[in-house]
Order: structure tokens, then sequence, then C-alpha cells
DNA sequence: GTCTATACGTTGATAGAC
DNA sequence: GTCTATCAACGTATAGAC
């Protein structure tokens, strides 16, 4: 009886021990490099000496630039869905919002090269993000916000631009950090102007819905 | 009696017709493709093949790819203070906001190639912007909405917060205008799409803020 | 699996005739 | 002012010894 397989990786390679742990240095060394110069900005070269390997290594475990790209793409989609959206018809809505908006804040501050990369990625086209069922997913949001406004919980407002709302107001920390810093003469955001921001976006948010903020622990 | 020296130009240099008719065409050429491309990403054969003009002729106008990209940015800074931030203490808080989120979207919607080009400038650091006195300008908008506020005409937020919530949102629906198309299924975000952006984004800040909506013609 | 050397294309920039 | 021809540098990617 054959041994089960091993679990594919990015490349679609059998995944070893050493292959695992050099895949994921040179996608964190890549994810560095992409967030700060663009896809085109960065050379394989800067990549390989930010891991320490020789460039022709990068070659052997990511078939070409493009594919490291990708598979960066792809591993910072999957951080994405594990930590947002768990909003349902059955939650209250002023504690639904509230949880999205501080999450969405907290990864903002968490993973800003994420956020950075994907912004520049949708900014330039999107040409290697798939696009799955994401639109099913943007239907399922909605029509959770609408069911509350239908059942009188929240002010009628047109859900998918609440969403957007949300989505740059939050979106904006991380990948404008740099001229925030610049505005208001700190030198880097920390947890504290995270906190801040939540804060009042919450706040405006939800006065702006006709909600109460809930209470919190 | 000498005459007048004549205006100088992004490069410096004097302006007659032909060169200033040149640099405006190659300037506007290069918009587009900087924001399809970023700066990295952007040869200077494709912005000359986009004008129908040889490459060599763009190193005539402008001394460098460099110096051809900062003037294309400064052009942008341009636009963005004629078009914008005329609130004043005087001013009634509800209509001067709601002014400001109807200028800030018309602007996504009218000049959206601006608006991703400085996006990504901003990602990539900033580099290539002068900071001037920027930070005074955003002391000054801070300074108007906490005098709002200390009058008792605006509900007690982050002066700051605010601004960077309007600006986030507002600024999405320029850079993030393919991806709102995927997710709505749209092939384009039209006229109506922008005014029903505007007009939820009026209607949750202002009730957010503790206003009701100004009258409108 | 690792690394050196190298092939080959593209880029920004310039020289120099017109 | 305009344009063709060209250069040097850097990019991705690969060949092949170890």
């Amino acid at each position: 009886m054959p041994a089960a397989p091993a679990p594919a990786t990015s490349t679609g390679k059998p995944a070893g021990r050493i292959r695992q742990k050099n895949e994921k240095a040179i996608i964190a060394a890549a994810e560095v490099e992409f967030a700060r110069h663009g896809y085109k900005g960065t050379s394989m070269n800067s990549i390989a000496q930010a891991v320490g390997l020789p460039k022709a290594n990068l070659h052997y475990y990511f078939s070409s630039k493009q594919g490291l790209y990708v598979a960066v793409l792809n591993n910072i989609l999957g951080q994405w869905e594990n930590a947002l959206d768990h909003m349902s018809v059955d939650d209250d809505p002023a504690e639904a919002l509230s949880r999205y908006i501080r999450a969405k804040i907290e990864f903002s501050r968490s993973q800003p090269l994420a956020s950075r990369i994907f912004a520049m990625e949708v900014i330039s086209g999107g040409q290697y993000l798939s696009q799955d069922n994401k639109r099913d997913w943007f239907r399922g949001r909605t029509a959770v916000i609408q069911a509350w406004i239908d059942a009188g919980r929240l002010a009628p407002v047109d859900p998918a631009h609440l969403i957007f709302t949300l989505w740059g107001a939050t979106q904006h920390y991380a990948d404008f950090a740099g001229q925030i810093c610049q505005f208001t003469g700190k030198s880097a955001l920390k947890k504290a102007d995270f906190d801040a921001a939540a804060t009042t976006l919450e706040q405006i948010i939800l006065a702006g819905l006709g909600l109460k903020p809930p209470a919190r622990g």
C-alpha cells in the first residue's frame, strides 16, 4: 500500500521539510519587498539578498517571479479569510459591526504589508487575483445588512456603499500610514493610535446607522 | 526695457508654444501609463508610443524618467488644491461636510488616474512627494472641526480620525473601482453610482455626528 | 538541494545627423 | 526641435558543476 501523498505546496511539488521552510522564508521576504516597491519595482535579486539565498534558489522553489508573486498574494488572501467576515443575520447589528470594524483595523495594524500589496494589486488592475466566488461572498454580506434593515434593526442605507465605506476607512490606516504619520507628526502609528481610530470610526458609523454602541469588556 | 521672462515650466526652461503643448501631451500620456503600471512598471518607451513621439523627445523635454514622474505628481497636486478644502469655522458644519464629501467623491469620479497614482506613491513611501507645509494644512483642518465641537455644533469625535475616515472612504471609490465593479458585477462605475456613494456616505457621517442633512437644490 | 557563471532581453539615457 | 542608432546597466531565467 503506497504512502499518502505529501501535501501539495504553492508550486505543486511535494513538500519536504527543507522545501517547506525555504518557501516560507522566501514568501516572507518577498512580501516585504513587494510591499515596499511593488511588483515591477522588486527584483528577484533583492528578495534573494533579503532571504540570504542565491537568486537561482528562488527559481528552484518558484518557477518564475510571477509565480512567487501569486504565491504571496494567495498567502495574503488566506490570512484575510481567517481573520474577518463572520457577520450573520442572527447577530446583533451593533455588536457585529463593532467587531468587524475592530477586526479590520487590527488587521491594518498587524498586517500592513499584506494590505499594501493587495491595494497596489487592485489599483493596478488585479490581473493576478483570482476572482473565484467573490461576487457570491459580497452578495452574502449585503444580504445580511439588508435583512437587518428590513427587520427595522438598522437605518435604511445602501448596504453595498456601507461596506465600501467600512472597507475604505479601515484599509486607509494600512495603506496610507506613511501619510498619516507625516500629517500628525508621528514617527510611527502605535497600538493606541489604531485603537483611537477604531473607537472614532465605531462611534461615527454606529450613530450614523441609528445604533447604540454595545457594552464592551 | 527687457521683456518679461517667459513663465517657467516644470523643467525650468522657458516655455515656447511648442514646448508647452508637447509637455502637456507628454504629461497626460504619462499619467495614464503611471496610473496603470506604477512608476517602475512604466517605460519611457510606452509613454512615447502613447503620445506618438520618439522616446528621445521625452528626454528632450524632461531630463529623466524621474523628472517626468515628479512633473506628473505636481500636476496632480495642483488639481487637488483647486478642487477641495474650503472648510472654515464660520461655515455650517453639516453643509461644509456635505460639500466636502461630494467634492471628494466627484474627484474620485472625474480624476481616478490622479487618485491612483497618488495612492501608489504614498503606499510606496511617498519619496517623490514634497512634504512642504502639509502638516500645517492638516492642523488647520482639525482646528476647524475642533472649533465646531467646542461650540457644541458637532458631536465630540477625534477630528483627525474623522478626516481620515472621510478620506479613506472617498478615495476608495477611485483606487478600488476595479474591485467594486467585480463585486457588484458592473462593467464600470457610472455617475449614478458615485452619486449613490456620496448620498450614503453623507447620510452615515452626518447622522453619526449628530447633524441633520442640509437642504439641497 | 545548492550555487557560480552566463545567456538574453529590456530599460533609461545619450550621441549626433538632420 | 526632431529623430535614428547605439550604449551600458540591470532584469529574469537557465545551464551545469558540485
